[in-house]
DNA sequence: GTTCTAGAAC
DNA sequence: GTTCTAGAAC
C-alpha cells in the first residue's frame, strides 16, 4: 500500500506545512514515530496496536505501550507508560501508546515526549460509534484491564463525555480518524507497510463529516464550562480555502461605496440617508453586513444562491423586527447583487430592511457611511486568515486580535454552520468601523479544486447553503437580542439568543436531567370515548378546512370541503375537534370540574394537559372562528371580553398563589380548532410540558400576547404578524434570562431556579400579569 | 447501558 | 393536541 494514499479514499490533500510538521518531516526523511491511540474502551486500541506490532511487513520495529498491562501484566501508571515509551524510542523503536488518551491533557505528555526526543507524534482517533464501543466493552471477556460487563458501559459513557478530538495544534504532526472497521484496517495496513525510513504525510485524515447539528446547541456546548461535561469541537470536517471575491475587483478611490449597483447622486444621497438613519436610530447595532457565501471561489451557481439568499433573508426578516440585512459585494457589476436585488423587489421584501451594497465590507462605516456592528465572513474551514477575498480582507483589517478571538470560539467550521466571534475593542475594525462581532460562515463547495467538493450536487449544496445562511442569521439575532437586553427600553420582537460573550452557560449536573416524578393529570375534559364519539359524529364533515377566511370552516362543515375555489390549506385532524365540540355543546360537559365558567360567548376550561402550574383556556363559542387567521375587526368585542375573562381568572389564581406571573395569548398556528386564549403561569412547572414544541409555543413569537393581537386588529383589521411554525423548532432558551439549554430536562431544571427578570418587552403593555400589575390596575 | 428527540399514527 | 417508539445522543 502506498503510504501517500493517506489510508482513506476520501482523504483531502495534506494541509499546508504551516499547519503540521510536514516540511520539517520531509527534510528529516522519516524516522521513528510515537502513535498515540485515542479512543474509549471497546474501540479496539489494543487490537490495533497488536496488529501493527505483529503484522509489520516493512521491517520497522514497533513497541506497544499498554497501560492496562504495564505493571507486570496488570494496570500501571501513566508515568510507567512514559518511561517505557521513552526507553523504546531511545532504542530506535517506534511506539504505539495503547491507553484511552481521550482528553488533551492525558495525551499531552506523550506529545511532549515526542518533541523532546525529536520524534514525530501521530494521533489515531478510533472514533467508532459510542454504542459500538459500549457493546464491545460490555461483552468482551478476559479484558486485560478487567473492564467489561455492565461497568464498562458506565465507564465508556463517562469517558466519551470528556472526549476532546485531537488537534494538530496540540503538537501532532498527523491525525487520522477511523470511523469504522474498514478505516481501522486501512490504518493498520498503512502502518504495517511503513519501513524504518518511511514517513507518512502530515495533516488530518479520514475525518468524517457529521450530519447536521443544530447550531444553537453546538454553540451551547462550545460555550459551556470547559472544566467538565461534553465538548464538541467544530474540527470534525474538512474544507479548503475560500476566496469569495476576486482580488482584481478593487474599489474606486473617493466614492468607495454605493448603495445598489448604479452610480449617481441619488445613490449617494441614499447612502447618506442610510448613514443618518444609522446614527439617529442606532440601527447599526441591529445591522448585519454579509458577503454572498460560496458564490466566489466555491463556485456555487449564482442564480440558485440568490434564491437562497432572498428566501432565507425573507424568512428571517419576517421573524425578527428591527433588524437590517446588508448584502455586500465589492464590484458594482456584481451579478449576485443584481440577482438578489431583482428577486428582493419581486418578493416585496421591505427594501429598508434588506439592502444590497457595493463596497468593501471592512470599510462600511469610514468609506460607505454605513453602520454595521456585525459583519459576516466567508471563512475557510480552519478559520485561518489568508486565502484572499473577503476572508483575507477581514482578517487583515481586524488585525491579530480577531485570530485570537476566533481561536477562543472554535477550531474549525463545518459547511453550513457559522460561529460568532466577539471582536475585541482593540481591533482596528472595531475602533474604526464599529464592528463588534464577526460571524464566520462556511458554505458548500462546488469547486473541484477545493476540498469537500460536492460534484455539482445542488440538492446537497442548496441545503448546506440554506443552513449556512440560517445559521448566520440566527447567530446575528442572538447578538442583537443580547444587545437589546443591555439597552433598556429597546425591543426586538422575536426570540433569539445571546452571544457567546454574554452568556454564561451553566452546565447542569446529571441530577438536573432527572425526569420529574409523574403525578396524576387533571381530570380529562372529555373521556376518550366521548372524544371518539364526537369525532365519529362529525368526522366526515370536518376533515378539511381552509384557514384563509372565516367562511371556509362553515363551507367545510357543510359539504365535503371541495367547494369551488376553496383550497384547503390546513386540515384539522380528528383529535383537533375537542375544543370545537366543547364550545358548541358545553352543557354536555358541564359536570366535569375542568369547566370553570360558561357564557354565551366563551367557555373557560382547565387545560387538559397544563403546561404550567396554572393553565386555562378561554374558548370562543363562535362557530367558524378557529384561529387568529380568521379574526377580523368584528371580533374585537369578543376578543376583549375573552381577554377580560382571562384576566379575571389570572387574578383569581394570584389570590391563591401570589408568586405566579401570567401571560395571556394565542398560538400563531393552533393545533386545536376553535379560537382559544391561553392563560398560563410563567413557571412552566408541569410534567405535561414535554418537548421543544411545547416550550417554544409559549416562549417564542409563536405565542401572541392578547394585548398585541387586540392592538393589531384595531390598527390593521387582522392579526398580521403571526409567526409561523418554524420557530417551534428553535433552540431552547430560558424565557427569563434567554440562556440556551441542550434539552428539555436541562431547560426545566434551569427554569425551576432562574430568578432573572423577564425580558424588557414582556414587561411592557401589561403583557405580564402579576400581583404588582393587578394592584396597579386596580388603582388606575 | 440510559436519556432524549422527533416523526408517525391517531 | 398525545402516545409510541426508533434511533440518535450521551
Amino acid at each position: 500500500m502506498n503510504p501517500d494514499a493517506g489510508g482513506s479514499s476520501s482523504a483531502p490533500p495534506p494541509p499546508s506545512a504551516s499547519q503540521g510538521a510536514g516540511a520539517e518531516e520531509e527534510e528529516r526523511g522519516g524516522k521513528q514515530v510515537v502513535v498515540v491511540l485515542v479512543g474509549p474502551p471497546g474501540c479496539g486500541k489494543s487490537t490495533f496496536a497488536e496488529a501493527v506490532v505483529t503484522g509489520s511487513t516493512a521491517g520497522r520495529p514497533w513497541v506497544r505501550v499498554c497501560q492496562d498491562t504495564i505493571g507486570n501484566g496488570k494496570a500501571g501508571t501513566k508515568i510507567q507508560c512514559l518511561k517505557a515509551a521513552s526507553d523504546a524510542l531511545k532504542e530506535g523503536k517506534s511506539v504505539l501508546i495503547d491507553r484511552c488518551n481521550l482528553e488533551r491533557e492525558q495525551r499531552a505528555d506523550f506529545v511532549k515526549l515526542g518533541g523532546t526526543l525529536h520524534v514525530d507524534v501521530h494521533a489515531i482517533a478510533l472514533d467508532l460509534p459510542a454504542k459500538v464501543c459500549i457493546s464491545r466493552a460490555v461483552s468482551r471477556k478476559g479484558h486485560e484491564g478487567n473492564l467489561q460487563g455492565g461497568k464498562a458501559a458506565l465507564v465508556v459513557n463517562r469517558m466519551l463525555q470528556k472526549k476532546e478530538t485531537p488537534l494538530l495544534t496540540e503538537g501532532f504532526s498527523r491525525i487520522m480518524s477511523c470511523n469504522d472497521d474498514g478505516d481501522i484496517k486501512k490504518a493498520v495496513d498503512l502502518y504495517n507497510a511503513l519501513g524504518p525510513s518511511d514517513s507518512l504525510p502530515s495533516g488530518m485524515f479520514g475525518q468524517k463529516s457529521k450530519g447536521p447539528v443544530q447550531v444553537g446547541i453546538m454553540k451551547f456546548l462550545k460555550k459551556g464550562d470547559t472544566s467538565s461535561g461534553p465538548k464538541i469541537t467544530l474540527s470534525e470536517s474538512k474544507q479548503g480555502q475560500q476566496n469569495p471575491l476576486p482580488k482584481h475587483e478593487k474599489v474606486e478611490a473617493g466614492i468607495t461605496c454605493r448603495m445598489e449597483v448604479e452610480k449617481g447622486l441619488d445613490d449617494k444621497k441614499e447612502n447618506e440617508e442610510h448613514a443618518k438613519e444609522s446614527h439617529s436610530d442606532n440601527v447599526g447595532s441591529r445591522t448585519l453586513a454579509f458577503p454572498s457565501i460560496s458564490t466566489a471561489d466555491f463556485q456555487f451557481d449564482l442564480d440558485r444562491a440568490s434564491d437562497i439568499i432572498v428566501d432565507t433573508a425573507a424568512d428571517f426578516l419576517q421573524k425578527f423586527d428591527n433588524v437590517r440585512l446588508v448584502l455586500v459585494d465589492l464590484s458594482e457589476k456584481s451579478r449576485i447583487l443584481s440577482l438578489v436585488k431583482q428577486k428582493t423587489s419581486k418578493k416585496r421584501i421591505d427594501s429598508s430592511r434588506f439592502v444590497t451594497f457595493v463596497g468593501d465590507i471592512t470599510q462600511l462605516h469610514t468609506k460607505g457611511g454605513l453602520q454595521c456592528s456585525v459583519i459576516a465572513n466567508a471563512a475557510n474551514w480552519r478559520l485561518k486568515p489568508g486565502g484572499g477575498g473577503v476572508n483575507a480582507a477581514i482578517f487583515n483589517a481586524a488585525g491579530e486580535s480577531l485570530q485570537h478571538a476566533t481561536k477562543k470560539c472554535a477550531d474549525a467550521l463545518r459547511p453550513g454552520t457559522s460561529v460568532v466571534v466577539p471582536l475585541p475593542s482593540v481591533s482596528p475594525l472595531h475602533q474604526r468601523e464599529g464592528v463588534t462581532h464577526v460571524i464566520h460562515v462556511l458554505g458548500p463547495n462546488m469547486n473541484p479544486m477545493r476540498p469537500d467538493y460536492l460534484k455539482n450536487d445542488y440538492t446537497k449544496g442548496s441545503k448546506i447553503l440554506h443552513e449556512a445562511y440560517n445559521s448566520l442569521f440566527e447567530n446575528f439575532a442572538s447578538i442583537v437580542q443580547s444587545n437589546m437586553g443591555k439597552q433598556s427600553g429597546t425591543e426586538m420582537s422575536a426570540s433569539g439568543g445571546t452571544s457567546p460573550k454574554d452568556t454564561k452557560m451553566k452546565r447542569e449536573d446529571s441530577h438536573g436531567s432527572e425526569r420529574m416524578k409523574k403525578h396524576k393529570l387533571l381530570p380529562p375534559t372529555m373521556t376518550a370515548k366521548q372524544q371518539h364519539e364526537c369525532t365519529k359524529a362529525n368526522a366526515p364533515n370536518y376533515h378539511e378546512k381552509s384557514t384563509v377566511s372565516s367562511a371556509a370552516p362553515n363551507q367545510a362543515r357543510e359539504g365535503d370541503g371541495k367547494k369551488s375555489g376553496v383550497v384547503a390549506s390546513k386540515t384539522w385532524g380528528s383529535w383537533a375537534q375537542a375544543l370545537y365540540e366543547l364550545a358548541m355543546h358545553p352543557d354536555k360537559y358541564k359536570n366535569t370540574d375542568s369547566i370553570l365558567e360558561t357564557s354565551d360567548e366563551f367557555v373557560v376550561l382547565k387545560d387538559l394537559y397544563p403546561k404550567a402550574k396554572k393553565h386555562v383556556l378561554v374558548i370562543s363559542r363562535t362557530d367558524g372562528l378557529d384561529s387568529l387567521a380568521d379574526v377580523k375587526k368584528e371580533h374585537l368585542p369578543l376578543l376583549r371580553r375573552m381577554h377580560s375573562a382571562g384576566l379575571k381568572w389570572a387574578q383569581k389564581f394570584l389570590e391563591e398563589d401570589a408568586s405566579l406571573v401570567f401571560r395571556l395569548g394565542y398560538h400563531s398556528v393552533p393545533s386545536m380548532r376553535q379560537l382559544h386564549l391561553h392563560i398560563i403561569s410563567q413557571d412552566f412547572n408541569s410534567t405535561s410540558l414535554k418537548n421543544k414544541k411545547h416550550w417554544n409555543s409559549f416562549t417564542t413569537p409563536f405565542f401572541r400576547d392578547s394585548v398585541d393581537v387586540i392592538e393589531e386588529i384595531e390598527q390593521h383589521g387582522s392579526a398580521t404578524s403571526s409567526s409561523d411554525e418554524k420557530v417551534l423548532a428553535m433552540e431552547l432558551r430560558c424565557h427569563r434570562c434567554r440562556s440556551a439549554h441542550p434539552n428539555i430536562p436541562k431547560l426545566k431544571s434551569h427554569i425551576s431556579t432562574c430568578k432573572s427578570s423577564f425580558p424588557s418587552h414582556l414587561q411592557q403593555k401589561n403583557r405580564l400579569i402579576s400581583l404588582s400589575t393587578t394592584m396597579h390596575m386596580d388603582c388606575t
